[in-house]
DNA sequence: TCTGGGGTCCTAGGACCC
DNA sequence: TCTGGGGTCCTAGGACCC
């Protein structure tokens, strides 16, 4: 008999303890802390049928818009479609397969509505992605008056119940044996991982699998006979703090079931930074084409911007040759700002110190960063002006916004995105098609 | 797999300073 | 002549995520 059931028994003895009592506290003790991962069923698909359930049950794939996969249904990932799979490969390899152009403003609209019901139950809950979220629910359990086990339930049939979608759940002692738990069973499943089940998920789940821990790190620790999670745990600290960089020390910690990595609650931070890219074929070194683009992507990253009431401090821009090369600029802004004019200029400037006539070029970006909050954007202060050529501008981008907002984001945009916008060359760019439901295809 | 797009965080190493 | 030592700030690029 070991000293835990000695003790159990010695409690067992005693007269005021019950059994009842003792179960929970011995259940608590296998969860230091209880931390719940929410992890939405194919997610954008599963929207899309919600809202047109003539859908369901079918192969759907969403990406039209982008020419790749987006998300896809179980039916279509049953198929053999993947991830980031060409529009046209699916259309050839699986011509029953739907595929739907993505409606962002849709998905958010259901990812709002799965915070919300998360908050219901605590404050505690950590934006992660549009459809992934951490919650904290140590403790709620006593307050309550029910197990973990039957919270994670309750919570997960809220959610289908209220949205129409299946949520997969994951409740661990920390963050990163959360998800192991909620990508075990999927769709609509849930694992629960207390600290003494630890190692019997970790034998049966390979390495790379874990997050945070992606190819490059899987292949190095594979030459010294990785291949399990539990492997990677039996290496030890000291093994591995010679051989691996922070945070795969702190992923080390987290399986071990130490939690690092508190549950952040509030709002989903604003961005860091807003970029725009694209590639485009065939290649070329056209800079009229290139600066088009980098134009278009201006406007587009400052339109997200000004949505998002920030302003940047800093802009990249680059130039990717046809052999996978950056060629990155940085301009810092005089002031912060969100007008798509003024950073064009900033990177016309700049232009020819990245553009060399000589090389092919496949894609452009812009990165806006070291965003800061438009209302701490300084006013003009000392102009002297009552009106300033800023204030102006802001006035005629609100109404442009207000435009896009109403008539769709292809009804203006500035001339020099003209190339880009309008009229591409054919052939420069591969051409869309669009299905409308009134006018039929259309190209 | 002939490699899409939008993000975050970490780190090595250069510049600069005392 | 083997070129001090240490701190901070910044940037490019790697790695990873959805």
């Amino acid at each position: 008999m070991n000293s835990k059931s000695l003790q159990s028994s010695k409690e067992w003895s005693g007269d005021t303890v019950n059994k009842k009592e003792r179960a929970e506290k011995e259940f608590r003790a296998d969860f230091p802390r209880a931390i719940l991962h929410v992890d939405g069923d194919a997610f954008f698909v599963a929207c899309e049928v919600a809202c047109n359930p003539s859908l369901k049950g079918k192969p759907v794939v969403t990406g039209e818009e982008r020419r790749i996969a987006s998300a896809m249904s179980y039916e279509a990932k049953a198929l053999g479609v993947g991830r980031g799979m060409p529009v046209h490969e699916i259309r050839k390899l699986f011509p029953e397969v739907i595929i739907i152009p993505s409606h962002y403003r849709l998905y958010e609209i259901f990812s709002q509505r799965m915070y919300r019901i998360l908050r219901r139950y605590t404050e505690s809950v950590e934006w992660y992605s549009i459809d992934e979220c951490f919650a904290d629910i140590t403790g709620l359990d006593h307050e309550l008056g029910m197990s973990y086990e039957e919270i994670a339930i309750t919570i997960q049939d809220t959610l289908h119940a209220e949205l129409g979608i299946s949520f997969s759940m994951g409740l661990s002692v920390t963050k990163v044996l959360a998800k192991v738990a909620s990508k075990w069973k999927k769709p609509n499943g849930r694992t629960i991982i207390p600290l003494n089940s630890i190692p019997d998920y970790l034998q049966k789940t390979p390495l790379g699998k874990v997050w945070g821990i992606g190819p490059q790190t899987t292949r190095y620790l594979q030459q010294f006979g990785i291949a399990t999670a539990q492997d990677f745990v039996d290496k030890g600290e000291a093994w591995l703090s010679e051989r691996c960089a922070k945070p795969v020390l702190e992923i080390w910690h987290e399986l071990c079931g130490r939690s690092l990595h508190d549950v952040h609650p509030g709002k989903h931070s604003k961005h860091k930074s807003l970029s725009s890219t694209e590639t485009f074929m065939p290649p070329t070194s056209d800079p009229t084409f290139l600066f088009s683009e980098l134009s278009r992507h201006v406007e587009l990253v400052t339109r997200s911007a000004r949505q998002e009431t920030l302003a940047a401090t800093r802009v990249s821009f680059f130039l990717k040759t046809r052999d996978f090369r950056y060629r990155r600029v940085e301009c810092v802004m005089p002031t912060p700002t969100a007008l798509p004019h003024i950073i064009l200029d900033a990177i016309r400037k700049s232009f020819g110190s990245v553009y060399d006539p000589s090389m092919m070029y496949r894609a452009t970006g812009v990165t806006l960063f070291g965003l800061v909050p438009i209302s701490h954007v300084s006013q003009d202060l000392f102009s002297t002006q009552t009106e300033t050529a800023t204030d102006s501008s802001k006035k005629l981008y609100s109404t442009i916004d207000e435009i896009l907002n109403r008539f769709g984001s292809k009804t203006l945009y500035l001339c020099s995105s003209l190339t880009a916008f309008g009229n591409r060359k054919a052939g420069r760019k591969k051409e869309r098609n669009f299905h409308l439901p009134i006018l039929g295809k259309v190209s």
